[in-house]
DNA sequence: GTCTTATAACTGACTGGTCAGTTCCAAGAC
DNA sequence: GTCTTGGAACTGACCAGTCAGTTATAAGAC
């Protein structure tokens, strides 16, 4: 049942790359071995062991994204990867260690991104929330940063591990430094009487609803994304509300 | 690619359950087979194919929104369905006929129990909007109403088809409704002037925070879910906003 | 009512294929 | 030469889908 205790003892050996091939214009061997002579032109390994986890944990957050983690081979990662399977099994003990491995390399980067920013910053709350949700929006847009939730929210069911880490590492920190925010802005006269607990959803709901209509089901706007002018419209309504009088 | 397209000719001969089996109280034989002597008290099986097709559709809902569509076996569909796995394709020619006749199921009840009530409604339509939340706050209450959305979002990659079913039959109904509506909220004065289309997110993206928020992560108000309160402290803010001044 | 026959509902062993993980040897780096 | 790296064949488990056989139920004969 729960075997997805089983922590992880990722190699990883390095993060540094080194480059020590060209990286692009890689010959890689024609597939159709045409003429008899076994010719190689360029070198058949690259040996650059330091850039080949990423390079595979790369792979393998777009097939699990593609395919859901169930359904993607290793195969597939690991020709996507430029390498043959066996090579996977030399820097990642299993396919659980890969989803772990993904998740943990996003972790760093998200936590400091937007914590810091708002649980710090003093002043009028509605100036750090607009710029912590463009400060989010703006990180929406590339697609391999959509790619983490996503995957965590998809497997979260079968993974309970990694969604907890998950939730360690962002959600508990993210979701307190809002209410106590929102709390502030009461306090300190910006807010309403609301509930700060419970407001934390109108803050990131939109966002996430908007990222779903047209991640998942190809509903969006006339003119593609456009993150920034949704965060735009969001905020207007968020400090604002609908009503005109009011 | 696509063989999703196969349409699926489930037999459901016929929906009127005839219950010849007093359904509750059924003996189901005693799974530890104590004492020596082999009774068999009780039938064996149960005979009643019309009752079948919805309760394997029931147990696999559970089992695909537990595990996942890949993870998910067929043998275990069964067993929690009571049947054997040999039976279940009595009912559906494939696995995948299962999350196809999932989705068809739940689409009826669906379409019709919140679009009518405000695409019609004339009148404020910050009224219309309230009361469609309560009644889409009501309707998730339920884990089975929760749990088709979950499964199509999950799924929704591996299985584009049905992802356009879901949209076309709901998404596409829904989100025009409301888009239409805010439309007129603005031209009839009750609405600033905003863009309608993206504050379709606005007004739908705090449940679905709260929703995942509280399902995946287990992060809920200490008081339980408090769907209640939640929609009752999204609408405040919809309408009249966060800022005290204003 | 009891017996016989027909058929629908169901079972579970089996098959064919897929895939995670292993192994071992060849090829390259140094 | 030795050490490192990679690849492809292999293994063993698992599972969707099949099918020949079994059991319950209904209908008709008497």
């Amino acid at each position: 049942m729960t075997e997805t205790s089983r922590k992880l003892d990722t190699p990883r050996r390095g993060s540094a790359r080194r480059d020590l091939a060209p990286a692009d214009s890689v010959p890689r061997e024609s597939p159709d071995s045409r003429e008899t002579t076994p010719r190689h032109e360029g070198p058949k390994f690259r040996r650059r062991a330091d850039a080949r986890p990423d390079e595979v944990l790369d792979a393998a957050l777009a097939l699990f994204t593609e395919k859901g983690f169930a359904a993607a081979r290793i195969d597939d990662i690991a020709q996507r990867a430029g390498i043959s399977k066996g090579a996977v099994y030399l820097y990642f003990p299993s396919k659980q260690a890969l989803i772990e491995a993904i998740v943990e390399r996003a972790l760093g980067p998200i936590a400091e991104e937007a914590i810091e920013r708002l649980a710090t910053l003093p002043g009028d709350p509605r100036l750090v929330i607009s710029s912590v949700l463009r400060v989010l929006g703006r990180q929406l847009t590339s697609a391999q940063a959509l790619a983490i939730p996503r995957l965590v929210i998809r497997e979260a069911p079968s993974f309970p591990d990694i969604a907890e880490l998950y939730r360690r590492a962002v959600l508990d920190r993210v979701v307190p430094a809002l209410t106590a925010l929102i709390r502030r802005g009461i306090a300190e006269g910006h807010f309403r009487q609301i509930d700060a607990e419970l407001t934390v959803r109108s803050v990131v709901g939109p966002v996430l609803a908007h990222m779903v209509l047209a991640d998942i089901f190809g509903i969006l706007p006339a003119d593609g994304l456009a993150l920034d002018r949704l965060i735009e419209n969001h905020i207007a309504i968020l400090f604002d509300g609908l009503s005109l009088k009011a």
